[in-house]
DNA sequence: CTTGACTCTGGACTATACTCCAAGGTTTAT
DNA sequence: ATAAACCTTGGAGTATAGTCCAGAGTCAAG
């Protein structure tokens, strides 16, 4: 059993950040000391490394902590579930993509008309676009 | 002169959007009457139009609060600046792509690998991969 | 026995972009 | 005259994901 500093050290996730996670039902540490001070098994170290992952392959908190609910309940949810979730999610990922690209064109647009040049941007055509 | 509440209506944006707004520097209105009511001139309608179409192609308030300062200075800023704004927003952007492509790819490459059966989640290649 | 490192809690603060509310004043229509 | 509709301000709340701090307790080493 290890302390929040250590497990701070091991996982690369910040004292303040794991109380946070705590806070938000993502993870409770296996035991306390008699002092209060919270006391990680290997598995509360597993589940860290759990968030992590999922953070990294761009799950919000929320969306973690569901996938946690699966991890819990493996037995009585099946692969089906698991992959729908995640297929709910690269759904919800494309629609992202997709506006931040019709913003990127969008942007594209507008530099592309405009001379770029050093005189005054009384006549620039980016702020008349923009203007109407 | 209109009101707050004409000029919510013409521009499609709440009256708490444009005190919001207000507060933060983005626009102010041209007038009040003596009871204290914003009253907004014609180009103070223009400014909100111009806000709306800044967020439209994906800027930021904080960003269109920048243009806006261009917008003021037309005459001493040129269209090299304008234009280098708007690439500058454009790099921004292209980064935020290129993040939201990797989680896509992350997303498909965990859901690829999962048989998405029936059964329980028990070996679930998805579960497992986050584990690790 | 004291110092330094570590931990605890609760609460405030960051950024982004609003939205909602309460309590009160003003305008307009009937 | 009064009710409805509109306006004012300040402040709180929403979601996301933390970060930082103060004041206090704990623990190991010198």
């Amino acid at each position: 059993m290890i302390r929040i500093g250590e497990l701070a050290h091991q996982s690369q996730v910040s004292r303040d950040t794991l109380r946070f996670y705590e806070k938000h039902g993502l993870i409770t540490p296996s035991a306390r000391t008699d002092a209060g001070y919270r006391l990680y098994a290997e598995s509360d170290i597993k589940r860290i490394g759990f968030i992590v992952s999922a953070k990294k392959v761009g799950f919000t908190l929320n969306e973690i902590q569901q996938l946690l609910q699966l991890e819990v309940t493996k037995d009585i949810k099946s692969c089906q579930d698991v992959k729908e979730f995640v297929d709910h999610k690269i759904q919800l990922v494309n629609q992202q993509l997709i506006e931040t690209r019709r913003i990127k064109k969008s942007l594209e647009t507008l530099s592309e008309a405009c001379c770029g040049g050093d005189e005054p941007a009384t006549q620039c055509t980016i702020l008349d676009t923009l203007n109407r």
